[in-house]
DNA sequence: CTAACAAATGAGATCGATCTCATTGCATTA
DNA sequence: TAATGCAATGAGATCGATCTCATTTGTTAG
């Protein structure tokens, strides 16, 4: 690959002057600059960013590390993020942790030899974290998303999991629910799972009922029916449940008209997330919406300041409550307004 | 952040010393290793790939660029890639063309001066595209994935379109359907669709039947029914549709179900793609399945090869046929059954 | 005890672009 | 014509790691 010095050569200059011509080509003679061009054109010449990385001690890349691309919420923000970087000329390194904390600690090293401008993160546990740890000791500025602000001590972007759950809960209790459960994958997951069973004790309780016990999927994004059906039957049994994520939710609400039971005239069913298919679908998909595009276009743009070394304390964005057929009004209070 | 030199020089040793008690390690005294490594922790050492790379003139970074994140079974592809990528010490930068072939361009272009090692690109219409045009030309390893073959000249990764679109009709067919549809994006949006398309009427006139023309919705991944209706009334009413990708099957399914039609009933409904949520809704999906993850392993893997210099001709991927709820028998066939 | 050879280390160049500082060139003015 | 000044250009250092080649140290045999 011709390189900036065959260019100079080429066009008989310095590879000063080749390089002014294209950097700052005020300060060239529109003669000379011309004669590089031309130069650089037939060599077919293409500027190595590596060496300009290495000379301007900036990779104009950032880090990007989510648990995984598999479930929509993640590639959603990724998308909006791939295009919100590169208008502003900055590329994204892309990392999955597959929710495993030890190769959290492993990809962020790697970025950072990679020299990263700067990372952003999303980790199993943002309150106890190894691989956070090590980077409140390192100055590659860093932002967390998803996870909730806590301890962390490192800005984070998203909604405010605790009350866009307690939205959510409160929403069915207007609707004359009283028996709603949550379901979630396999416990403490992750710290967002725990905030969202949080905000929903809060509004329960608020509203004088009983908060269940939190229901235990095998899974993170996939329903097993078995685990529900004990709290779907005798005096107690649930109207309506609350996912801590929409794949679950949408796998939950398969399964269960599978198994005859209706959504929602058995069973409200309501997600968390806000993934784009859940409106196509039939029922359409109660949820909580999370403006996954403004979260990670809000996170590249934040991350960016922080990289020009400006002070950044990002508020939670808005969630939105999506309503949607997977949620009806209780049987119970059906029957009461038939006969009122 | 410390370098080589300022460790060397507290290991009172030269660079050369210092950067063999990394890179081979039996080059240097144990005693002297040991000074080395111990300056290194002190000073928190952590080796610079950008100087690496630019002396090695590689980068183990591959450039990535699909159409979108926001259709998971690029996410999903992707996921994979980033595992296998990660597994052989390569990372990834990932980009989307969001379906723009001047985009293509542009990021094809700024890959190529970050010395990528090698790329892998999912093109809207690889016959007849700019960038491949450029990069033909140029000398850095170059994978399609999902682009059919065709005169590309590129190695190219994944399933017989044609073939497996052949064999989603013929599924239908051996169910008893004779008004069999296809329904895509708006024309020509991808060659995937197109060759789908061409699968599907190989198989219709194999049979005898006759096929329709191509029901074209105004969006990629959303279903309106308005455009599909007439097709559906009057006595040559389909029995069945094929969908060019699962996300567009799965919006029709919902907003048939909410017009009050019946899927599998009234209408069989296939994808294309096999997303992992397809099998979790109700009725799950009968789709072709793309074996995405095994996609975006081979194509790491192929690439690598061609990285280190081996021909490689891959060959395609065996799609699958995913049975599913949301195709029946038609119904004439059924009333002719249960009369017999 | 020293020649001969192997092991260990160092000096310096290299990868490609860019920045600083010095120098040349040209024009304007006294 | 010579002096002053700015515009244009070049020489060389720099970023950090690594490779080649030369040199030194250490070891063993004669």
């Amino acid at each position: 690959m011709a390189d900036l010095l065959s260019v100079a050569k080429l066009a008989g200059v310095s590879r000063a002057t080749a390089a002014r011509a294209f950097s700052s080509p005020d300060l060239v003679r529109p003669a000379t600059r011309q004669k590089v061009f031309n130069a650089a054109q037939q060599l077919a010449f293409r500027p190595n960013k590596i060496a300009q990385q290495l000379r301007s001690q900036a990779t104009q890349m950032i880090g990007v590390m989510v648990p995984s691309l598999d479930n929509p919420v993640f590639a959603e923000q990724l998308q909006a993020m791939e295009v919100a970087a590169r208008a502003s000329g900055y590329s994204l390194i892309v990392t999955t942790s597959e929710y495993s904390p030890s190769r959290e600690g492993d990809i962020v090293e790697e970025m950072l030899r990679q020299r990263v401008d700067g990372l952003v993160l999303t980790v199993a546990e943002a309150d106890n974290s190894a691989v956070l740890d090590k980077l409140r000791l390192e100055n590659t500025p860093c932002l967390l998303v998803y996870n909730p602000p806590g301890n962390s001590s490192f800005p984070s972007i998203g909604v405010d999991n605790r009350a866009a759950s307690a939205d959510a809960t409160r929403h069915l209790i207007t609707l004359g629910h009283e028996r709603i459960g949550m379901v979630a994958g396999p416990l403490l997951q992750s710290d967002r799972a725990q905030q969202r069973f949080d905000g929903y004790c809060h509004a329960m309780r608020e509203a004088g009922l009983i908060a269940r016990p939190l229901v235990e999927m095998a899974r993170h994004t996939q329903a097993d029916l078995a685990s529900l059906i004990p709290a779907l039957q005798g005096p107690d049994a649930l109207s309506a449940v609350i996912c801590t994520n929409d794949l679950l939710a949408i796998s939950l609400i398969g399964e269960l008209q599978r198994a005859g039971f209706s959504v929602p005239g058995d069973l409200s069913v309501m997600g968390f997330d806000g993934i784009a298919l859940g409106k196509h679908l039939y029922p359409s998909l109660c949820t909580i919406e999370q403006p996954r595009a403004d979260i990670g276009r809000t996170a590249v743009h934040t991350l960016l300041a922080m990289i020009r070394g400006e002070e950044c304390t990002p508020t939670p964005l808005p969630h939105a409550l999506r309503q949607g057929e997977s949620v009806g009004i209780p049987t119970s209070r059906k029957s009461t307004l038939s006969t009122s």
